[in-house]
DNA sequence: GCTACTCATATTGTACACATTTTTGATCAG
DNA sequence: CTGATCAAAAATGTGTACAATATGAGTAGC
């Protein structure tokens, strides 16, 4: 049988930083759920594993109650797992769940930039939009590291996705977009690991789903969307392909 | 734990049936997410509404703690928001966001169709879907009168779409769609009060999409389910505008 | 009459005690 | 050694007391 051991931090003043800061969330509950939902989606847990509600308690310098909170929180959100009188475990994703999670993202972020561009942009997002795409232009034109041309394009990209989800209006899209990215690997600072040709490539396509929306194509801006998150898509199996070998 | 048979023989009133059903959740808390998750999806509780600890623990004869618990998942589920230390309320779902979840619904579902139709039905799948469509082809074709025939095909019309959401073996589908049958009147039994001719033309398009995945057509299956659900949508909207004046 | 303040009440947040169930692992028969 | 048995230990489920916060009624001051 599998083995239920309990899964523990390894936690060296793990606890949580509570005094001086801003913008603490107002309960113990709420902070866990932020400080354990960014946990799972960073994979500090792994997958399958219990989390024990005691050491859990402990670690983090509160009582059980609001653990327990914050594991029902989550459990409802699908990062977590819960059997009766078992507890929870880190909700485990297969290989193809994280294919899937493409082939869906790339239908709910068509369906935004669908939004977008039926419904426009406030001059805010026009702004947020042109600001991202021209860091991104001066990140690819530099003559920087790979490295940091990475890490300023996954800064970018997370910019431009986010506004284009902002524009769409639709909170029902914005969850979708949630649930794909739950799954570990398919967030968006974790897919741009690849060429810098293909980051070339993908930034300009960015261009162009900002221009169809611009131009209130929404249609167009569905279609470039759509084939755009599928290119992402096939680059990270063939990324992962490549490590497999 | 406390006996749960004092709960059993105390329910008098407003307090759920527990004895004689097969089946039932082993805990409190489990019963209670299924329970109120029931409720609200079948509007009982007033959108925007607040839910109150103390008044539904006594409705239903249990502690807050297993109320809580039932509601903190919830409102990870998003059924529910809630606002620390000023408790849960009922979430609204204005009638832009029912559209969205048809024009969603739409996507999730073709993927489903798509999956269904390059994974294969299995025998099971196969005889589900046979005696979903020849129910369906039995109601439409008696002389039942038009409640009775809208009742079979509702009916018929869930096990469907079931079976192709199950032949699609992907957790990440089956969560899309119940994200957006989350939006009231977006269930499927919700969504049959058309007309007749309505209703036929749509149970000849369940077969179409049927004879697509059996063929292993994933485009066609996926193109037709969207056209299908899409439908659907614009029958509902004309339906509400019709309600409307 | 209106605003701002005060305090009583109601409601939610947290801790903890205890009941129940699961898991562990020591023991023993074969 | 293998597997079953069963009691101890550990973990989860639930009830409840109390703390922290929000709510609302009443009142003083203008």
């Amino acid at each position: 049988m599998q083995k239920l051991d309990t899964f523990e931090l390894a936690s060296g003043g793990l606890a949580p930083e509570r005094s001086g800061e801003a913008m603490l969330p107002a309960t113990r509950s709420a902070w866990l759920v932020e400080h354990l939902r960014q946990a799972l989606l960073d994979g500090r847990y792994p997958p399958g594993s219990r989390l024990n509600e005691v050491h859990l308690s402990q670690e983090l310098d509160v009582s059980r109650t609001p653990v327990r909170a914050a594991l029902q929180t989550l459990a409802g959100e699908g990062l977590l797992h819960h059997q009766p009188n078992k507890g929870f475990t880190v909700r485990e994703f297969l290989l193809t769940e994280l294919v899937e999670a493409y082939d869906m993202r790339a239908l709910a972020e068509g369906l935004a930039a669908r939004f977008s561009a039926e419904r426009g942009l406030s001059d805010d997002a026009r702004r947020t939009i042109d600001a991202a795409l021209s860091d991104g232009d001066r990140a690819l034109s530099g003559s920087d590291d790979l490295e940091a041309q990475r890490a300023a394009y996954a800064q970018m990209n997370q910019a431009f996705h986010g506004a284009v989800h902002t524009a769409a209006k639709s909170d029902l899209v914005r969850e979708v977009v949630r649930i794909c990215q739950r799954v570990p690997q398919a967030s968006a600072h974790n897919v741009v690991a690849f060429d810098l040709a293909g980051i070339r490539r993908r930034h300009d396509m960015h261009h162009a789903i900002y221009h169809a929306i611009l131009a209130r194509e929404p249609q167009e801006a569905e279609r470039l969307m759509r084939e755009h998150v599928v290119s992402v898509k096939i680059s990270m199996i063939e990324n992962i392909a490549r490590r497999g070998r």
